[in-house]
DNA sequence: TTCATACTTCGATGATAAACGAAATATTGT
DNA sequence: ACAATATTTCGTTTATCATCGAAGTATGAA
């Protein structure tokens, strides 16, 4: 009678407050172990554990072993996209304070993805690169050509994939709120953390959510034509 | 610190299985009334109306009194995409019957996604128009370009973004069984509805499953180079 | 007015599952 | 080997909520 996938089933995980904590802890696209999503959704490692092998079983989240720590992330760009979807119907305002509506907005604008830049400036800024003829796309990578090489060295990054290390060198890495892809691997990180080193970008109070100084307008306006607006 | 106990709170709505039930019902975009919902849910009327006010009360639903029925329908769009963004998440519901699997196979086919094309033909109609060059993908919308805007309207399409409504344009819709993007947005809706007006697609007796005419086929074929195979 | 239909409110019941303490398992470090 | 850390399993408690019977309100028909 009524249409065919079970609705219910995945909507009832995410219909759980701890569980939904989990879960957006997690939209940032990064793996976490355990203990941090139980901190996060302020219940017990014993409670935590149970509602992580209930999403893993439905297919929400996978989950990979180092050691004694185990990491979770989200299953797929779909589940994330559900859960935006979710969160574009979630109603009046959940925001408490102009404090807390203004980190929301930090987070969508430039964040932190492991060590490498996302949200729209992450975005942009990767635009700018492929634009400049310095990185062009290649299946799951970018590929850095000589002119690339040259501008991101005199820039201060650091262009040549370590041999010892097995990690991406340039990984394309999609941001599910802005459904496009950004650099990372050892690239992305790379020029990241120069960026902090100029103070083009700072790390806000608490959480990942990235600030743009003025000399980071600046600059990256001038060495990558990146414009910002201030809205 | 995190964002949304709200995202818990729409969900665990939609996580009931009567709930969910209902929901999808209203998913081909048409209003019912609250016996029909609650038939639909095999779920007592009593049962339905608490049910009911409580989606009224978080923005899932609007409601409609005609003398003593009271129609329900989903409160807006994003409603509908949060609903279809977790069908594609959903484990898919075992069939029971040949009827149910007739009314599966149909709404593979075609169906209304809240008030835009969706399944297979809503699928391969937009991968037409963006081969014909009308639409491109950019982040998580499509783009109307010159040609298309001239092409579309003199289709008959509303190819303006109404100023007044900040309902999105022309947004990339997740289809739960293509699992590839259709387009939505109010393009999408309005393309739709002149589809309808056309006659080249009609709804089937119950549910939100949509048929093909004959005329569609021949028109979908001249217009778009969209060459349907009767299966 | 009186009856019938559509829906809502109230109260009681029963089932589900979230939570944590306690204890088990696994891995790393000393 | 032993202690420390990270996670899981089990059993118990507790709270929530879906459900329906019964009764109430509102609208339309006879």
């Amino acid at each position: 009678m009524n249409s065919n996938p079970n609705l219910a089933e995945v909507a009832s995980l995410i219909g759980n407050p701890s569980r939904a904590a989990m879960l957006v802890s997690l939209l940032g696209g990064k793996a976490l172990p355990a203990g941090d999503l139980a901190r996060a959704a302020r219940i017990s490692p014993q409670t935590a554990s149970t509602h992580l092998a209930k999403m893993i079983n439905a297919g929400l989240l996978i989950q990979e072993s180092h050691g004694r720590h185990k990491y979770f992330r989200l299953a797929n760009s779909e589940v994330g996209h559900a859960l935006e979807a979710l969160q574009t119907i979630s109603p009046p305002k959940p925001i408490r304070s102009l404090r807390e509506s203004n980190q929301l907005h930090a987070l969508q604008f430039a964040r932190t993805c492991y060590d490498h830049l996302a949200g729209k400036i992450g975005v942009a800024l990767t635009d700018r690169l492929v634009e400049m003829n310095f990185i062009e796309k290649s299946g799951k990578e970018f590929i850095l050509n000589a002119k690339g090489k040259t501008k991101l060295h005199k820039f201060g990054v650091t262009v040549e994939k370590s041999p010892k290390s097995r990690r991406c060198f340039a990984r394309q890495c999609l941001d599910w709120s802005e459904r496009r892809y950004h650099l990372a691997g050892s690239l992305g990180a790379s020029l990241t953390r120069r960026l902090f080193e100029l103070k083009w970008i700072e790390n806000l109070p608490d959480g990942r959510a990235v600030r743009v100084t003025d000399a980071g307008i600046k600059g990256l306006s001038e060495e990558f034509g990146l414009h910002l607006t201030i809205e």
